[in-house]
DNA sequence: GACGCTCTGTTCGATAACGTACATAAGCCG
DNA sequence: CGGCTTATGTACGTTATCGAACAGAGCGTC
């Protein structure tokens, strides 16, 4: 009863181990909140933990020196916080905030990389594929929001934005601000205002003060650009194996 | 003197390996010729070999549905191409060409795979520590290329771009017309017209059909956002130890 | 229930980059 | 050397986004 609102299973990359790894470490996760707006890391920070989002979505971004940020790239319950650890870097330029409030488990850094490194001897661990796997779909993620930021409209990057954080949320509402909204895209909050003003003219989404709910999916699938498939596709290729072994989400229920 | 043109060491990854592994794979590098324009890597392909580039420039690009395009790294003497095979997804859906021509080694992915699955039972190998360090730099730069191409005018991706460039050449001139670089940064070709006849009233750069030729290195530096230095140093600090190991190169001497 | 903060809607001109079109010039090749 | 291909220079109107300024409206708080 008191896992109800978060069990390691809902972190899709968790529930992803092999039993064998997961009973090793799971003694060492621990269940934390994860408030809108927290700074996990910030620029060039030392990292102690790495982070399983399970309701939480974090989001990677650079602050610039006059104050402007953009969102390179986002983590929920699909991955984990905290790549420049096993990566070897320690740090990185991002900063990781909350970007939605929920829950998520942290595990130290340091039994992270016991269990990274240890390797079957034959073959590489089944922690260390299934990150490196991860990361590979994140690079992705970040290379296709380059494209994105160079050659799409507010609207199309709007709609792309909305999915992905869709995807990671059980429910189809979101807690955000359109000011929110424009500091991750990096551009102006009128823009979004207008952007989302055309989408809810379209009947897509609905939203009030702070909240936006999505009505018609793949009304935001016909205007989205080709990013938000190539990113999916390559998140569904590289981690399938997590996907398949997931319980199917109860979309229908609500 | 048949190596004059290239040899192994003037990769900075291959120059940085312990003699041990170095001697082990040694045999199996071969010395290629790399072209302008060869496609290394169509998107979502296989890739056979891993690269290791010694005077090529490969780029990492990808290409829209509507034919646009947009670099999202380079790949030059200080690194190699193909991190996918290591990161486990074998494919991306990214294109790799040859940006600048020159030489290169390339290796088979099978031998790199051994190696870099070659764990010394207590800790990962060096091969394996070296490359994910790569990858994380190379993060650094897709991610600030994402932010780049959001915030920052032609002129000063352009900056980034020649300066990024120039640090993986032995000279300070590069054969490269304004319409491939146009095709880089994923701009029209007028505006790098513009931003180049700037940079050259400005007295930083000469150019002639096809080569440019930069005269005052500082004063792109003085025009160049912040994005070339984060990842400038984002390497620096990731691969230290390469560059540790480098001879100093002759900078001073044509 | 009134207040006030914050979020949202709307406007305006300014600007950077776009798309198109065409002129000029450089260098290659016969 | 002369012609052709291709790179570069320049101009134009068009567009998306910006930056700033302000009005209205929702929602929590007292």
């Amino acid at each position: 009863m008191v896992a109800i609102m978060s069990t390691p299973n809902q972190n899709h990359l968790l529930a992803a181990l092999p039993a064998e790894i997961l009973e090793r470490i799971s003694p060492h996760l621990e269940l934390i909140s994860m408030p809108l707006g927290e700074v996990l890391c910030e620029s060039g920070g030392q990292l102690q933990y790495v982070y399983f989002p399970t309701t939480a979505i974090v989001s990677l971004h650079y602050v610039m020196e006059n104050g402007a940020s953009t969102e390179i790239a986002g983590v929920g319950n699909e991955g984990v916080l905290g790549i420049s650890l096993f990566m070897g870097g320690n740090t990185t330029p991002s900063r990781a905030t909350v970007q939605t409030a929920g829950y998520g488990y942290r595990l130290k850094g340091r039994l992270l990389m016991e269990e990274f490194n240890r390797a079957g001897g034959r073959r590489t661990g089944a922690l260390q594929n299934l990150l490196l796997r991860y990361t590979q779909a994140l690079i992705t993620q970040m290379s296709q929001t380059a494209v994105c930021n160079r050659h799409h409209s507010v609207e199309q990057q709007l709609c792309r934005w909305l999915l992905l954080t869709l995807d990671r949320l059980p429910s189809n509402e979101l807690t955000m601000t359109q000011e929110l909204i424009a500091g991750m895209l990096g551009v102006r909050r009128e823009g979004i205002t207008e952007a989302a003003g055309h989408l809810q003219q379209a009947g897509f989404i609905r939203y009030r003060r702070g909240h936006i709910t999505v009505l018609d999916r793949s009304g935001l699938e016909s205007r989205v650009c080709e990013c938000y498939t190539v990113v999916k596709n390559e998140y569904d290729r590289l981690l399938c194996d997590v996907r398949k072994r997931q319980k199917l989400p109860s979309a229908s229920h609500g």
